[in-house]
DNA sequence: TATAAGCGCAAGTATTTGCTTGCGCAAGAA
DNA sequence: TTCTTGCGCAAGCAAATACTTGCGCTTATA
């Protein structure tokens, strides 16, 4: 089964974010993109197609160039899961305690 | 090469976001959470060593329990990196338009 | 028109993942 | 003391990654 990417794999490779990050501040084509990085165009293109597939990049074409500009909406999801995770979070060391008063006043109650 | 794992790598995983969001709600121990999962405990506790790992859960030994609390400071990490990426993110449609006929300009002085 | 430049498409490979299964140890319960 | 939990360790595996190399199709350029 083919694993359709989301956002979060998208951005957990470290490149990726590297292109994002030069994008966003410069749409180029491939080519500019791969010049700055130590690995093969090749393997950019594939980035990018990954980066394009998740909706974070844009492509135009123009003429036998490929300009790839940046499109971080999708990041929402992220910021978003994270904002949500810290609100349900409540500082743990208290919580923790709090349970294991619980569970230990119901053991308490069986004997 | 051991890849350290990073913040963004441990998030990727759909399975460790919920277990995030499980344990930050409400800290417990290994099994507990395993069994909230349809996969073995075994794997459960693959992810929670991870997600340890890169600090975004803590371990607190009870006995024969190991308690899981979340630690979710480390995402701020994620968070920074959106929004740094989208300050610098001018609207593309615009720049490239401008990028191109910088382009343009100079190639046209060369003639 | 002959070249060169910009790219994508495989095909092949070395790692890295995410899981499973089986084993064994230590801490409570009976 | 014996049985039952709660867990980690380790070996084994299939699938997913991240790259590379070589090929070939278009578009510009000389």
């Amino acid at each position: 089964m083919k694993a359709r990417r989301d956002v979060y794999q998208a951005i957990a490779d470290p490149t990726r974010r590297a292109i994002i990050n030069l994008i966003a501040g410069q749409p180029q084509n491939v080519n500019s993109i791969a010049e700055k990085f130590d690995t093969s165009r090749q393997a950019i293109s594939l980035h990018i197609g990954i980066l394009v597939e998740c909706g974070l990049i844009t492509v135009k074409q123009y003429g036998r160039d490929r300009f790839c500009e940046a499109k971080l909406d999708q990041l929402d999801e992220v910021v978003t899961w994270v904002e949500q995770s810290r609100k349900h979070w409540v500082r743990s060391f208290e919580k923790l305690d709090q349970y294991l008063t619980e569970i230990k006043t119901k053991e308490d109650g069986k004997k």
